[in-house]
RNA sequence: GGACCCGUAGCUCAGCCAGGAUAGAGCGCUGGCCUUCUAAGCCAGUGGUCGGGGGUUCAAAUCCCCCCGGGUCCGCCA
């Protein structure tokens, strides 16, 4: 794994600041520059910036390659570095042994890695926030494991961090469920099936059903009334009310006409629609939070949009838009333009120079409100104790979301805009299914969690292991999978390829732990740093004794990063070098005291970091598999 | 048409932003290892025009330009 120096945070620090504790990789770089900047000439800035890791071996443990400097061949270091060694341009660092061991363990303990002091940042976190008309599906679920990571893992970086679930209960999708449920007298959702489950099939229904009356009007594509009337068909075979749904419905002269009726009225506060629509939300979200538990996903608060409505807050922003310069006429609706945003502030708020920001119009032409200009007033919400917040929003909605920080700027909460992070993340491609929410046609989490499940319980019967611990090795591997790649990129999911619990998978590195765990409960002297031998921390050894000295510098440019995925390859690694080790020498078994003593302070080390980088990362430790 | 993301082994992914020495894992395939602290493991082998072409550089998977392919967005939806 290479080293990475001098990284410039993505989002700046204000009045706040990460100070690592006991990062001796980073001690080490400072000491190799330090010598190295006396003998070149080149500044330490200069040196310390190109120093990474060596590609084999037998080049050292830290290598920097330095054109034209004339060092001698050979310089003896000080505290961390050994020795300097010259090969071609490169100068190859020996790190020392004896030191780090002793510094690195003589100070171990249960907080390894993390710093002490607090960042002193408020961060929200707000994730998942999926429209409460359907179960989550495979959709929300890179959404809702990268987000609560992300969570956890800053509160452990001592940011003061806040989750937040925005329920998206006044737009469109709510107003067409409401509608299909006042159209049904309002049903409750049948007992043998889940809630969102049942309102999802609604919805579904509902919207297709609309579909059809509205192209019926208009029968000008013979091939898309086919293909939803199929569709229908299915729906059909799923939810028995489904016909009576649509005979209702077709009383209708313009059902768009109604569900546009019942937004309003939900919006500007009719008792009834609150009641009624506030019911079903909360059912769904009941059902959210049953599948979320599953994955170890919790929120500290719901915002309800509806509230923000009816306290008028978005009212006032409306007001304040409406009153800006920045109003202008887009397709004869009043919209913001974004013409006027200077270019050096679009760098500034990570917007595309070469990006024409379309227009937002203000409100819908019966007067109510639309997403993003409640987004604005939650927004202000959100940041009323806080310095940071990161939105985990999918792709999809990147002009959206350049929309809302770019009307942020021109209202004048500049240091909003600033601090709003959009945290994005490509689609999640379940072996090539096609999902559409509205019609009803998904793969939920549930869905997957409990296929994932049944084949870890197989699994534990298999190796007569603990069958209490299948929903912490199900939630692992789906999350382990999500986390070890790159939130940009488009992921390929398998059910096939999530139950391959082998060595790259979340019960790979909880079994991992679970081996260096027991043998540490299995060692019942005291560990006497004096009586290390650290002649025998040679070849793997080495390597795990350094990959552990790492761990703290990991965590410093994954915080400063947001990317997860260098915490989560960083442990693969460093539990492929113990395992490997661990098949070749004994630990507990071995004769000679200091041998063993050295080797259970490596043992220590890496039951720390592995089970310090779980709680960072949300996978369950588990003492038994 | 414009903007953004992505393209690395048969498949799924690291590495790219901060350029350096024979490009790494897992799955798959081949063969080995359980009287030893948990074999969800270990060891060995197999497999790559880093999408293509130019450019910058002593040095390019990595930076710049062009092109090709895939995805997403450009709504009075979210």
């Amino acid at each position: 794994m290479k080293i990475i120096i001098y990284y410039s945070p993505i989002i700046p620090f204000k009045d706040c600041e990460l100070v690592m504790s006991q990062d001796l990789i980073e001690e080490a770089m400072l000491e190799m520059s330090e010598i190295l900047e006396g003998y070149t000439g080149l500044s330490r800035e200069i040196i310390y910036k190109k120093i990474s890791e060596p590609p084999r071996k037998e080049f050292g443990d830290l290598s920097t390659p330095l054109k034209g400097a004339n060092a001698p061949d050979k310089i003896i270091g000080k505290k961390y570095i050994k020795e300097i060694n010259k090969v071609g341009i490169y100068y190859n660092a020996v790190i020392n042994v004896d030191n780090l061991f002793s510094s690195l363990f003589s100070q171990l303990d249960d907080r390894y890695g993390f710093p002490e002091k607090k960042t002193g940042r408020r961060t929200v976190v707000e994730h998942t926030s999926a429209n409460p008309i359907h179960p989550l599906h495979i959709g929300a679920l890179r959404n809702a494991v990268i987000g609560d990571a992300l969570a956890r893992f800053l509160s452990y970086m001592g940011d003061e961090v806040t989750t937040r679930f925005y329920v998206n209960d006044s737009g469109r999708q709510v107003g067409v469920l409401a509608y299909g449920l006042e159209k049904l007298h309002w049903p409750s959702p049948l007992p043998s099936i889940k809630a969102d489950y049942f309102y999802g099939l609604v919805y579904a229904s509902t919207s297709t059903i609309v579909d059809i009356v509205k192209l019926s009007k208009t029968p000008n594509d013979k091939g898309k009334i086919d293909e939803l009337v199929a569709i229908a068909k299915e729906l059909s075979e799923r939810f028995p009310e489904f016909w009576k749904l649509k005979e209702e419905i077709e009383k209708d002269a313009d059902p768009e006409a109604e569900i546009n009726r019942i937004l309003k009225e939900y919006e500007e506060g009719n008792n009834e629609y609150k009641e009624r629509i506030r019911k079903f939300v909360n059912e769904i979200l009941n059902g959210f939070n049953e599948t979320l538990s599953n994955l170890g996903v919790s929120f500290n608060f719901y915002d309800y949009e509806s509230e923000l409505l009816w306290s008028g807050k978005v009212k006032k922003i409306i007001d304040e838009i409406l009153s800006s310069p920045h109003v202008i006429y887009h397709k004869d609706a009043k919209a913001i333009s974004f013409e006027k945003l200077p270019e050096d502030v679009k760098d500034i708020l990570k917007i595309p120079r070469g990006l024409k920001i379309p227009p937002l119009v203000v409100t819908r032409k019966d007067g109510t409100s639309l997403y993003t200009i409640r987004d604005i007033a939650y927004t202000l919400e959100k940041f009323k104790n806080s310095d940071l917040v990161i939105n985990v929003i999918a792709e999809e909605q990147t002009i959206p979301q350049i929309q809302l920080r770019a009307a942020l700027y021109l209202l004048g909460f500049t240091r909003i805009a600033e601090n709003l992070y959009h945290y994005s993340y490509a689609m999640v491609n379940l072996e090539g299914t096609k999902m559409s929410g509205r019609r009803g046609r998904y793969v939920t989490i549930d869905e997957l969690f409990n296929a994932v499940e049944s084949v870890v319980k197989q699994k534990i019967l298999e190796k007569n292991g603990d069958i209490s611990t299948s929903a912490s090795l199900a939630r692992s591997a789906i999350r382990y999978a999500i986390l070890s790649a790159s939130a940009t990129k488009p992921l390929s999911f398998s059910v096939n390829r999530v139950t391959d619990l082998n060595e790259n998978s979340g019960p790979y590195l909880q079994y991992t732990y679970v081996r260096a765990n027991s043998i540490m409960s299995k060692f019942t002297g005291e560990l006497n740093l004096e009586l290390a031998d650290t002649k025998d921390i040679v070849n793997t050894k080495r390597d795990i004794l350094i990959s552990i000295a790492k761990f703290p510098y990991i965590l410093k440019i994954t915080y400063e990063s947001l990317q997860l995925e260098n915490l989560t390859i960083y442990i693969k690694n460093l539990a492929d070098l113990f395992n490997s080790w661990y098949s070749r020498e004994r630990i507990l078994q071995e004769e000679d005291e200091r041998k063993k003593t050295s080797r259970l302070y490596l043992v220590k080390g890496v039951k720390t970091v592995l089970g310090n980088s779980f709680n960072a990362l949300g996978i369950d430790k588990v003492e038994k598999m």
